[in-house]
DNA sequence: CACAATTGAATTGTGCACAACTCAATAGGC
DNA sequence: GCCTATTGAGTTGTGCACAATTCAATTGTG
């Protein structure tokens, strides 16, 4: 632990107050990337009547059909707090329906109406124009989407874990 | 156009269907990876009395000393909407003063209280702290950086010029 | 100088994210 | 069966993000 390889930087040799610049911050390029996907989705998805938050929870819906909210959550790590107002606006705009489970009244299944499935079709040309949008490569995504999920999957642990 | 890098998969050949899978979609990993880190910040700031995003204004006060308002949102692409109830609150936590500019009184020029300044010292440790809970080596963090940089310019270019 | 256009903060309204809590349904131990 | 613990949704409260609007200060132009 005290020796560093030797192709990489020794990261104790920087000093903290080199560290604390906001350039340096992982969180502050994650951050700004991040808002700036939710600034491009606001356009792309507002011919469909979706937020982006909305839209992840539709490509859940049309992947795996009718599920629990907490499979749901499961899935994009949100918790009831989030979900319980953004599926009823889902379920006013008509896209979804709410029913409790026959089996286990505490949960509450989520099913597409004909309209939410229908609106599958238009967004299928969605995925592609983000990624022209990104004007990154093929590699470079998938680099980047393997380096985040070993991110988020690091920083779970730690905070699930401590 | 038409014919793609030979080293480059065909991205165009892959159907929308198949674009449209959660897994697929980068927005939902740098989703998941950026409130990821609010997980953690949110631990790791709650010593220090911050939010995530307090923490970024504090950031560029540490670095940049007093500054109006605009220059704080140009410098973190936050707009006023975010920033006046924001710098409200660490104005009531003692961190910082708020005092129209005398060369044009439509500006605001937010300064650190000694208290403010001197929480600096506290923060210090935080991003190798950060660093050692992604698991990623300097390389690699380097590297994340430098692509979404490229995609929050990218993403940014097709929101402003469209 | 007068007046229109622009600029910088602030406010309002909508929606997301999450902690903390409530409540009903279920599961387990006795 | 009875009682406790757990689980799944929902609610409440706080804070962030952003569009749209308001308003005062400033700038530009005639």
């Amino acid at each position: 632990m005290t020796s560093v390889p030797s192709a990489s930087p020794d990261l104790s040799a920087i000093p903290d107050a080199e560290l604390l610049r906001l350039d340096h911050q992982v969180c502050f390029s994650l951050h700004a990337a991040s808002r700036a996907f939710g600034g491009y989705y606001r356009r792309a998805l507002k011919d469909l009547g979706l937020t982006y938050s909305q839209y992840l929870v539709m490509l859940v819906l049309w992947e795996q059909g009718p599920q629990p909210v907490k499979a749901i959550g499961g899935r994009l790590h949100l918790d009831s707090g989030t979900l319980s107002p953004l599926l009823k606006r889902l379920e006013s705009a008509g896209l979804v329906r709410r029913e409790r489970s026959r089996e286990d009244e505490r949960s509450v299944v989520i099913e597409l109406t004909s309209e939410g499935a229908g609106l599958r079709e238009r967004a299928l040309s969605v995925p592609r124009g983000v990624l022209a949008a990104t004007g990154l490569s093929l590699e470079e995504v998938l680099g980047l989407q393997e380096v985040l999920g070993r991110l988020t999957g690091a920083l779970g642990e730690v905070v699930d874990g401590d």
